[in-house]
DNA sequence: GGCTAGTACTTGGCCATACATAGTACTTTT
DNA sequence: AAAAGTACTATGTATGGCCAAGTACTAGCC
C-alpha cells in the first residue's frame, strides 16, 4: 500500500463520469478525450481509455460510428444512447453526493 | 455494468482518505467511524471498514490500543502514526486537484 | 452453571476497474 | 517496398469494496 496507488484508485469510477460527460458535449474520439483529460490533469493513458469505451459501448450507453481520416486509419466517434444519458444524469448526483459527504466528514477539525 | 456499480467504484481510495481524516481528529473505535461516516451518507459496511482499518495499520500510518469496555468486548481504539499525517496530507491534495480536475471537465457545456 | 442476545472484530472469496505491455491494421512518407 | 505515425485491440496483473460466515468477549436470564 502507498500513496501512488491510493491516488490510482481515487480515480476509478470518476474516469467514468468525466468520459460520459465530455462524450454528452458533441461526437468526440479517443485521442480528443485524451487531450481533454490531460489538460485537466486527469492523467489517463490509451490502455485504460480504449477498455473503458468497449465497456460503455457494451453496456449500451455509447454508440459509435466510423469516419475516415486525413492522416491515418479511421476513427470511432462516439456519441451518448438514450440510456448513456440517463446514466450519466446518475453519476452526476452519485458524485454530488460523495464529493458533498467527504466535504462533511473532512472539514471537522480536531476535537480538543 | 451498471449504476451500481460505478457507485461503488467511485468510493475506491475516498473511503481511505476519510477514514484516516476522521481517526486525525482523535481516538475512535470502529464502531464510531461507522457511525460518522453513515451520518454523512457515506455508506460503508463492517465488512469494508474492518479490513481497510487492518490495511492501514499494516501499512504504519495507524495504530490502535484495547480498551476496556462496559458493554461488550474491548475495543480497538486507533491513531494515527506520523506516517499516517503525512499520508494524509498528500491524500488532502490529491483528492482537491482531483475535485478540481473532475470540475473542469464537467462544467464544461454542450459544444454547440 | 448453562443459555441466549448483543457487540466487536476477523476471514475467505468474488468482482470490477486502472494499468502495463504487446500487438494489429491502416495511411502516409521516403 | 520499407519505415514511421496514428488508431484501436487484447491479455494479464493488482487492488479495493463487498458479501457472508465465523470467532470472541460480555451481560442478563433461568
Amino acid at each position: 500500500m502507498n500513496v501512488e496507488n491510493t491516488q490510482v484508485q481515487m480515480r476509478k469510477g470518476i474516469l467514468e463520469y468525466c468520459v460520459l460527460h465530455i462524450i454528452s458535449r458533441g461526437e468526440v474520439y479517443a485521442s480528443d478525450m485524451l487531450d481533454e483529460l490531460t489538460a485537466a490533469k486527469m492523467i489517463v493513458v490509451e490502455g485504460t481509455l480504449y477498455p473503458l469505451l468497449t465497456r460503455l459501448k457494451n453496456a449500451g450507453l455509447l454508440e459509435y460510428k466510423w469516419v475516415e481520416s486525413k492522416s491515418g486509419p479511421p476513427r470511432k466517434y462516439y456519441t451518448l444512447t438514450d440510456k448513456g444519458s440517463k446514466v450519466l444524469e446518475k453519476l452526476t448526483k452519485t458524485w454530488d453526493e460523495l464529493v458533498h459527504s467527504t466535504q462533511m466528514i473532512t472539514s471537522k477539525s480536531r476535537a480538543t
